[in-house]
DNA sequence: TATGAATGAGGGTTCATTCAT
DNA sequence: TATGAATGAACCCTCATTCAT
């Protein structure tokens, strides 16, 4: 049977309506709050019914499950370390690029965002390994960063542990306090970029640059 | 008249009730989380009966209300701006020392930090509220602190706004990893307060210092 | 506090409300059956809240459970030994007792005899294990009356297994038939114990009766 | 024309198809139960879509019903009276071959007794009816059995109607008991046959058999 | 005929809140 | 004031059936 057309568009219009559930939830996870938020607001906004929601997704929990995932996956490459061979770009230009596209991801996906920031802690079990995983990896990876750095010469001594706190601390809370609270406000990348790293670069720099 | 005698006692108890009732709730919200805990969860714990607990609260958000401003008093009196007058204390041992009340407090009130950290934010509208006035109001006393600071040549010019989001992000994120997150591990306020203010001061400081 | 008064009020009417639940429950479930019977259909005719019925029951589950332990306890109560010792009344008089009492306990329990025996089996596996061990202890209990009355000569030599079958066939038979199909006919104990006794009685004995 | 052949094989496949779901239906339900099968199980199991099942089904209902008549068929055909004429095999032999292939027939169609002794009753009106109809016919055919053998001088005067359901329910409960229950044991056709005809006739006769 | 995505009524269960005692 | 039984709206999820392709 020649049905490969049939299956192929079913499939294509498949992916196509599962995406669209999928955006569907996220902005309502986004407007309502995950838990204020009940499948029959999910599947009413999307337009399909009840049991469809079923169809494409195990439960409730999966699909928000599906979304962090999704969000956290856009994030993590965006954190690369720098380059520190002979011939590449400054350092500080590097870290710019790196919290611009973090924050130009964010932005994208602002409802994502929105919901990471608000509801993603403590929803459940499942939710809070992944995000212990993902701060974790991110902080792992800095203090890591911070001991090679200090190895190169090109950053001071530094209570690495804290210090990778502190600073994944000040970027999350640029996205929540301008991107999340001030929903409304133009959310200028370059200008918080510059601050982010402007403000970090000399709290690291074992020396003052001399501009 | 005995009468009086038997208010005060009833009123004093009543008082102590109200007490018992809402540490029990922070006991147990700080254990299980918001959602997952039912009144039922509560009154158990507390040992009087469901229906004596709407006697002292409104309702199961009005308790999380009220132990949410228990904790923000404390954090606010810890807030306090640096005294710059003449033979005051060094300006970074008194900013050590206001890390380390705040850090002390939120120590001290480990399930309350809890709730604040992980369930606070997307419960409710007046919870919402609540908290964008807390950081808010940290928020708007950094950006005038370090005007000042810029006026009195203590700072190097800034994006005040967007400095004030890292730092507060600096120290909530260290609350919220090695308090929340690393439940289990001690928390050694004095090393944690120390990479803080010397992370951000350098951060800050127009002159790198000499040493 | 003298609260005794008002707990064992309570505590009286909490048996009633629960007795009256599990009443209403026997009676729906007779007559619509088990799978037919929703939780709403059980609250409606007790004129309870939906909520009140978790209350006193777990699920749907376990309330037809304890209803089929109450069941099988009555039933178990009536089948005894007879007594083969000196003076004792003679052996066919005891059997007819005792399938008259079973047949008493069936009718007075009519309902409950009805979802036993259209229902019981294939609901789930704790009910159908509870079934299971039922007619596996009647059925133990009477491959050993079997042997010991051989023993005693009191009947010829049986598939001990195969006929205490058949014989708690021939009983199940006559209360499915006669009680539960023809609801509403009369159900002529007497009668029926009767050609159950002698029915059985002439296939065991051993000499036919000089009548 | 090539028609005939076309709608011929079509309708030999359609026929197949039919059969195929059926017995695949006969077999889910025989492992899992009525109620726990779902229409999903039976199309996986069998490899076709859901909607073909609604081709050839009206409902789940309508095949449950359907292979219930094919079940109460073949057990209807081995119920036949015995040759009481001159010159006759003897009647308890004829009766063992009656029983005999009633349990061979069961034994054939394990997953369609399994069905009709565990789900059978208080699934819905229609299967009521129609068991009801299946048993009242073996029953009326052995009452009348009884009045004709009383008349004939071959049986006691009984009374016909409980002594029915005794041999009725002696069948069945051998049946359910040593092929449904004991599922895993050997079903023993003729060791049972022997028990049920031996137990059965002896409780019938008028005169005990002089071996 | 065959498909399998879509449907939506209906199910059991929970729990914040109320209220008669 | 204290109690705890009672309430019922709301929830998530299932699944027999339909229908566009």
């Amino acid at each position: 049977m020649k049905e490969d057309g049939r299956t192929e568009r079913a499939s294509r219009s498949r992916e196509q309506k599962r995406a669209h559930i999928l955006s569907t939830a996220i902005r309502v996870f986004g407007k309502k709050g995950f838990h204020q938020t009940s499948i029959a607001d999910i599947v009413d906004e999307a337009g399909v019914a009840r049991g469809t929601f079923y169809l494409y997704f195990e439960s409730k929990s999966a699909v928000f499950l599906e979304l962090l995932d999704q969000l956290l996956l856009h994030l993590r490459q965006n954190v690369v370390g720098v380059d520190v061979g002979a011939g590449a770009r400054p350092i500080d230009e590097q870290l710019l690029d790196t919290v611009r596209r973090i924050l130009r991801t964010a932005e994208n996906n602002r409802s994502l965002a929105t919901i990471l920031f608000r509801e993603a802690v403590g929803l459940d079990a499942d939710v809070d390994r992944k995000l212990r995983e993902f701060y974790g990896s991110i902080h792992l990876f800095l203090v890591g960063s911070f001991s090679e750095g200090e190895r190169l010469g090109l950053t001071r001594p530094l209570d690495t542990e804290a210090t990778a706190s502190c600073i994944l601390g000040s970027i999350k809370q640029v996205i929540e306090q301008h991107l999340v609270v001030d929903a409304d406000a133009v959310f200028d990348i370059d200008r918080f970029a510059s601050a982010i790293v402007s403000y970090n670069i000399r709290g690291l720099m074992p020396h003052t640059p001399s501009n």
